[in-house]
RNA sequence: GUCCCCAUCGUCUAGUCAGGUCUAGGACACCAGCCUUUCACGCUGGCGACGGGGGUUCGAAUCCCCCUGGGGACGCCA
């Protein structure tokens, strides 16, 4: 489709058969409007993409506009933090992003358009004059909102006198929010005041940059986190003033901790880029987000095309959700275990490379992820579960040493070792058939075998089928762990 | 304080708009069992919810009102 965007126009004026078909290719535009001041938190990536789903599911665009009027917060860090989150999670904008901090003329232009037009004005109003205003109200216990002093003072503050540019707001009727998740909501705007478009320093506002915004972009479908449905109303009356259309809003809700309380912007934990360092997969992450506040039937499992052909604003929740770590931690395991053993090593990569050991992509390593894939919840812990096969253990763990390697069970260590010495087809038939045996000349059973070969090899009583371990260890390996534990328990004796 | 939004198992949710098929379904987690050479996977079963009160109706999770609880907004932050 990607093509279809890039050829749309051409195409469809050549070809008039297709000509409908390409003005509904057109006419969806979604944005996704961080500002950059700290990590990328999960709601936001959430708000980001349901946005993005919205777009490809008609066939729209996507774009990325980075909210960063306010220079004092705004960093370069969090900027690139934005882009890094969005590229892992393979979540594409179709054009450059748009930066409001390169936007300023714009913003100076669309200001001067409503003072022209008489719906917007100076004021002079000092900020201490303001902050008395709303104390005041607060006492009063009324909403705090501007007096309208300057409102109608005309003024024409000459250069260096300190003023701001106020929107000229309705002062009666009423202003509908038609929601594509809220439905209806209706304010009043009596409730509203004249708002602040241009600070004395001449930068815009929020409110009034993204309507320039939204405008100039051609933004058809605004979906944001619901706390900016009170800014609703002033908007729509900006998108009036200007006489132009008002995209299509849908206010989802927040994503609160899993203790239901709101998430902070300064926890860790709700960076996705730390799930990426804990070994989430992206599209786990993508199907856990979208679960949490949509729902298509009971499926609780998507891949990404799934999303997109199944995307519906209709099917989201009113209501905030909570973080749910253990059922992120599922959907990764059924990630996980839909990946190839190519895909799954090549996944894992960075993580092995974090502790300095190196995986190629050789027949024995997918088969390492294949027989831990059913055994992993996340790729760190299938890294953790898989060092025995690479480097040699430090030591064994104490309990399960002392309770397998006995002088029980090191006769039948001996004997294994001796067997597996002279085996020539090393695959894990042949070794199981060794095993198998070794068990019934002792009249033992497996396990009796199994455990303390297990912890010979690992180091632990944990770890896949042990044929198949004993395998992937390689026989020189093997017979080398089994010397040693055979040794330590000798050692232990006397 | 004012305005706005929300409310089904511990959690994510289906069902709500078009009231009956809902003694409320699914999933995560938890518990028990099966499978089994360990750990997992898998399978079977269990625990577990319509916040409260009024209406409307033959019938309410579903419609209306009130209450309670939670959240948001009310910035020269975004």
């Amino acid at each position: 489709m990607k093509a279809a965007t890039v050829f749309g126009l051409s195409i469809a004026f050549e070809c008039n058969e297709y000509c409908c078909f390409f003005v509904i290719v057109m006419s969806v535009v979604t944005r996704f409007a961080p500002s950059p001041t700290g990590n990328l938190h999960i709601g936001s990536v959430r708000t980001a993409l349901y946005s993005w789903l919205y777009a490809r599911r008609y066939q729209g665009e996507f774009l990325l506009r980075i909210e960063d009027t306010d220079r004092a917060r705004s960093t370069q860090e969090a900027t690139q933090l934005i882009f890094n989150s969005l590229h892992w999670l393979g979540i594409d904008y179709d054009r450059e992003p748009v930066f409001q901090s390169r936007r300023f003329d714009q913003y100076y232009a669309g200001a001067k358009v409503l003072l022209d037009a008489g719906k917007a004005y100076y004021c002079t109003c000092s900020k201490d004059r303001l902050d008395a205003l709303r104390a005041d109200c607060l006492e009063r216990k009324v909403k705090p909102r501007y007096d309208n002093k300057c409102r109608d003072l005309n003024l024409k503050p000459k250069k260096g006198t300190p003023a701001t540019v106020r929107f000229r707001n309705p002062t009666s009727g009423t202003v509908v929010v038609e929601d594509m998740v809220q439905d209806s909501v209706e304010y009043q705007n009596s409730e509203l005041d004249d708002l602040i478009i241009l600070r004395t320093d001449g930068s815009p506002t929020y409110n009034f940059a993204v309507v320039v915004d939204e405008v100039d972009m051609g933004c058809t479908h605004v979906i944001r986190g619901d706390d900016h449905l009170n800014n609703t109303p002033r908007q729509i009356n900006l998108f009036h003033a200007f006489g132009k259309s008002v995209p299509q809003f849908g206010h989802v809700p927040m994503i609160l901790s899993p203790e239901g309380r709101k998430l902070s912007k300064r926890d860790d934990d709700v960076s996705v880029l730390e799930w990426r360092n804990e070994g989430y997969l992206p599209g786990a992450v993508l199907n856990y987000l979208v679960r949490l506040g949509w729902s298509h039937g009971d499926q609780e499992l998507f891949s990404v095309g799934e999303m997109i052909e199944y995307f519906d604003s209709a099917q989201i929740n009113r209501s905030p959700a909570s973080l749910d770590p253990k059922k992120l931690t599922w959907i990764n395991h059924q990630h996980l275990m839909k990946l190839t053993p190519a895909e799954g090593l090549e996944k894992a990569k960075p993580y092995f490379d974090n502790r300095g050991i190196e995986v190629d992509d050789s027949d024995r390593n997918r088969k390492i992820f294949e027989v831990q894939q059913s055994r992993s919840h996340t790729l760190v812990e299938f890294v953790d579960k898989s060092v025995y096969f690479f480097t040699d253990f430090d030591a064994y763990d104490e309990k399960a040493a002392a309770k397998h390697l006995t002088t029980t069970s090191r006769p039948l260590l001996i004997e294994l070792m001796q067997s597996l010495e002279s085996l020539e087809n090393w695959s894990s038939t042949s070794i199981h058939a060794e095993i198998a045996q070794l068990v019934e000349r002792h009249k033992v059973g497996f396990g009796a075998i199994a455990q303390p070969v297990r912890v010979a090899l690992t180091g632990s009583t944990v770890s896949p089928g042990i044929d198949v371990t004993i395998e992937l260890i390689g026989q020189e390996t093997a017979l080398k762990r089994l010397a040693s534990a055979v040794n330590w328990i000798e050692t232990k004796i006397s």
